[in-house]
DNA sequence: ACCCAGGCGGGCG
DNA sequence: CGCCCGCATGGG
């Protein structure tokens, strides 16, 4: 069970930098310095990987890990199923994954985030995979972008970055891909435990509660992650408290009563379910 | 022209 | 602690 036109356009990592081709049901994105380009195919009860070549090959333990293919849905979707605005929600992005992605990756995309909407986060991300990214070749010789890499952020300039369109954003990219560069292993903080985690993350220039919540769930997999932007907020308000304005500590306090340690599993229904049906 | 976007850091009381 | 402000930029 996986639907990846949701999983895909739900502002994730892979919203912000790869390629999705709704009608093949065709997605391409980077994995270091390789293309993968593959088609999905929806049988009975499971999906099909289709690769459409052998220079465009991911091994299918990546596509597997990077969509969750192995989650237990049922018993997810069981565990967070506790009312109707919920099942409403299921029930309309059934086969919607919180992906798993490199944590880098997911640093860089929700740095930029921040202040922002989808299609000027999606917009920068490319600008700067293209200004620094390495150039790699996919199906019929079609130049790509590698998605840089800390090191090399490292010694972006600010003046590039602002050209990409980062803003205020530029100096955070700058401190975050030095800090990792000097100070912090991002690979190395995959045993730490949610909480443990998110202190360390929030250590990064930029890096405050909300970023942190969305690195731990699609960087780390953490899934009682519960991040709060403004539509989260919004659209839990209008479900679960009378559309009153209330505190984001209370909102994560009744999400973790809640939802527990799928949180954030519910959270990406909770967003998308705002976006989708209150506009924008 | 005005408001908003998957927020954060810093300063002030 | 809590509150408030500025921050770059493009799209509605």
């Amino acid at each position: 069970m996986l639907d990846v036109w949701h999983t895909f356009n739900s502002a994730q990592p892979l919203t912000f930098h790869a390629d999705y081709y709704p009608e093949r049901s065709r997605l391409v994105y980077t994995v270091g310095t390789r293309v993968t380009d593959l088609r999905f195919h929806k049988e009975e009860s499971s999906t099909k990987i289709e690769f459409l070549s052998e220079k465009t090959k991911a091994s299918e333990k990546e596509v597997v890990r990077r969509f969750r293919l192995e989650d237990d849905m049922k018993r997810m979707y069981d565990e967070i199923n506790t009312d109707k605005n919920m099942s409403d929600a299921i029930k309309r992005y059934s086969g919607m994954r919180v992906t798993l992605n490199d944590p880098w990756e997911t640093t860089l995309c929700f740095l930029v985030s921040q202040l922002n909407n989808v299609k000027r986060i999606r917009k920068i991300v490319r600008n700067i995979k293209k200004r620094y990214g390495k150039k790699i070749y996919g199906e019929d010789n079609t130049v790509y972008y590698s998605i840089p890499d800390a090191e090399t952020l490292s010694s972006a300039t600010v003046k590039d970055l602002m050209e990409c369109g980062a803003g205020f954003r530029a100096r955070y990219i700058i401190n975050s891909a030095k800090y990792c560069r000097d100070n912090m292993n991002l690979e190395s903080l995959r045993s730490l435990k949610y909480q443990e985690l998110k202190e360390e993350l929030m250590r990064m220039d930029g890096v405050g509660e909300k970023v942190a919540d969305c690195i731990a769930l699609m960087g780390y997999g953490k899934l009682e992650a519960f991040p709060i932007d403004v539509w989260v907020k919004r659209t839990m308000e209008r479900l679960y408290f009378e559309g009153k304005n209330t505190r984001i500590r209370d909102i994560r306090k009744f999400a973790e009563d809640r939802w527990g340690r799928y949180a954030g599993f519910a959270q990406q229904y909770i967003f998308w379910y705002g976006r989708d049906t209150l506009g924008r």
